[in-house]
DNA sequence: CAGGCTTTGTGAAATCTTGCACGAGCGTCC
DNA sequence: GGACGCTCGTGCAAGATTTCACAAAGCCTG
């Protein structure tokens, strides 16, 4: 049973290396770079060349043989294959300083990502303009999601308030959800979350940094130690 | 050969799931509860159970069977395979909207990450205040960081200026980055880099919006999709 | 148009991660 | 003090991801 899948899978190790890809071959793409093989892509993206490859095969047979890619082909495809053909409007949850720089950072927009308002439950941020956007109710989330056919929302609130936002922005019709707050977010099935959390990153980092003054304090140094350096 | 390892080595999946369990851990325990199973633990996280206590394990036999694991002790041993006895100072290079964010996110600091100190190479920025600390100009980064033992840069500075700021902090005497910008950066060997990029996380979303969208109109919708939902 | 050089696409092996299943240890209650 | 119930720690199998290695193509040169 299943004459032709829903469509091929493509695993979510590469789904989170096409946005890689893409950045890169759009840069290289605006700096009149015209075909790249897989070890350059590789290079640039700081991994293995054959998963390059692997990567880019599940998308199809886009390179061509003793050449390499076409580069403006292979930015249209991923862009295909992400679902960047066209804008996605998002709604922010949270005026603080975190939706504050979001929505005032401008590479939001510029990536296909325009800002359809942005939320507060404290009446003292609300008609503040940020980035160019009033802030507003958070009764208007509905509205806000409804009129701009909004599927994904940005969480910026202080993690108490977090998932009573989740919660509402499902309740509104989102079905995918950044989370910067330090919470896990518990959300129906058919709901995608991913999460950001700085707090996360450093102490990923001091794991590393204190890992390495364990080791020089002890034995030699470590050769294959952790990160993901690159050589120049 | 090796009579004891220069430490047990904590895997990476295992180690970027540790600063979730302690932020659960140190929840609970200021809610009072002193004792959780790996079951508790493991709901809150939204993983599986076999995982969590896997996970501990690495760290040693801290549970009690029949019992669980002692919330104070697990997260007096958590902090402390991460590093978190003591504050790390991170210095942040790029005072733009991202920059002042971050100086700005009391969040940082109480988590143990006070910034030592925030550059930015355009001299309208340098002796503004954000968030309590004075921009000071790209000249004062050597300084910062030897002043103040910073093992940690942050760099929120443009995409295009980004390879040169890591290359500033490494040449301080940074081993340790987490990179905002959307680039990807190279360095030595034996510096840690790990990237934060909101247009990634939102390509990776609208990827699953899309695919959501090809479902829906295809076939019929399918049951255990992406996402990381978890029951109510 | 054959030979040589390059680079893709992909089986298959190697490695890493997850999840199951169950023995072993601990506390409690007769 | 023995039986019982709960929960940890972990060997092992299943699954996912990465990497290797090489045949199949495509281009170019003579």
């Amino acid at each position: 049973m299943s004459p032709h899948r829903t469509r091929r899978r493509i695993p979510d190790a590469t789904v989170s290396r096409l946005p890689i890809y893409l950045q890169i071959l759009t840069s290289q793409l605006e700096a009149g770079v015209s075909n790249m093989s897989s070890e350059e892509l590789a290079g640039l993206a700081g991994v293995n060349a054959a998963k390059v490859r692997k990567d880019l095969s599940y998308l199809g047979s886009y390179g061509t043989r003793g050449v390499g890619y076409e580069v403006q082909y292979l930015v249209y495809q991923i862009r295909h294959e992400l679902g960047l053909e066209h804008d996605w409007h998002v709604v922010i949850v949270g005026a603080g300083n975190l939706g504050q720089a979001l929505a005032g950072y401008g590479g939001f927009a510029d990536r296909g990502y325009p800002v359809a308002g942005i939320v507060d439950i404290s009446p003292d941020k609300v008609d503040t303009v940020v980035g160019g956007v009033r802030v507003r109710p958070l009764d208007d989330l509905q509205q806000i999601v409804s009129s701009k056919n909004v599927s994904i929302g940005v969480i910026a609130t202080p993690g108490p308030a977090a998932q009573e936002a989740a919660d509402l922005l499902v309740r509104a019709g989102v079905t995918s959800i950044l989370n910067f707050a330090p919470v896990v977010l518990t959300v129906p099935l058919g709901v995608t979350v991913r999460k950001v959390d700085l707090a996360v990153e450093l102490q990923i980092l001091s794991y590393h940094e204190q890992r390495r003054a364990a080791a020089a304090s002890g034995l030699r140094a470590v050769s294959g130690e952790g990160g993901r350096g690159a050589s120049a």
